[in-house]
DNA sequence: TTTT
DNA sequence: TTTT
């Protein structure tokens, strides 16, 4: 896997407790989404706040990490894969998503 | 505009001529989609090749360049912020979308 | 200038209180150290800690940033380029120094 | 190993042809340096360029890949850790040396 | 829809 | 010592 090609680095707060599921096959993921915060002054002097919020999956020992330690409003550095995927929804509606699959994770602001 | 906090490094190929278009405030803006390939062999030995494709968004001089040097199969290094924003579809259907916008792009493999 | 061809990031504590130079030119340039510290378990099952100095220096406005909230301790990630030039010292030795040149930062752990 | 906290990426040339080494252990190492290339436009309007120069380090399966693959010249990606080390040189002077720490390659521009 |  |  080259992490070279393909790479995410996102330093933000986590804007929902992790859901973190064990599954039958004994593997644990965790899904939580963190918002990135960026401010700066526009060229109208306007000060300017742009929130970004980016949804992660994390696999095995990380996920295991996030369950331990990680709440709502902790601060984080995560690193990943951008990946996007569809499924249907509900009403049958082809639905996609785009994702972080975090492979790196640093508590921060402890 | 802090670029340590939301960062997206990618290596790969366009997938599309950049479609580029010059908006009547004198703006410039570049899109095109790339591809990264990651092939790996999973724990059954079997040899995988994921290819995840990506949106990017260019403006201003970045948009010019890739005007005037990018098309279809090229390989370049791309970097950019992870953002998603929201629009109607032509049916009135709220969609989302998830974008690359690129501050940096390196011409790769000339 | 060319990031993405060069391009160092640190996350770690300073060593020393940074020294700000205002130069006569009415420039400021900044200079620390910091330590990032690695800890992983070695293969016979020894925890090892394994800490790298590195010297940083930042000019501008950044340099001002750093004088003003930086001091020993402070954690902080640091992004910039990698860079080595020679000097003589006080016997006329030739003498080499590598240094990160610092364009970005990010106060951590507040 | 937290590669998040000490991370240095570099794109450039081969300056020379790896030097890599058959450990009597078992183990392999392979050295080289990479120059990368900034080229700008100074406060003057004079084109300016600087060329780094770095020595790169790499072990195990990524030495045999450079061994196979590598020559002075080549175009590469190279992501590491940035370490340094003293070792007494043959007149029994202390020498501070800086390395990268290669744990990834991407070979470009075929 | 790219590339190897 | 590379490359553009």
């Amino acid at each position: 896997m080259n992490t070279l090609r393909n790479r995410v680095q996102l330093i933000g707060n986590l804007g929902n407790d992790p859901e973190v599921i064990h599954l039958d096959s004994g593997k644990v993921v965790a899904k939580f989404n963190i918002a990135t915060n960026d401010s700066y002054t526009n060229n109208k002097g306007e000060k300017i706040t742009d929130t970004q919020w980016h949804n992660v999956v994390a696999w095995g020992k990380t996920a295991e990490i996030i369950e331990k330690y990680l709440k709502k409003g902790k601060e984080v550095a995560v690193e990943g894969k951008l990946t996007s995927r569809n499924y249907e929804d509900k009403d049958g509606q082809k639905r996609y998503i785009t994702e972080v699959v975090c492979n790196e994770l640093l508590m921060l602001g402890k």
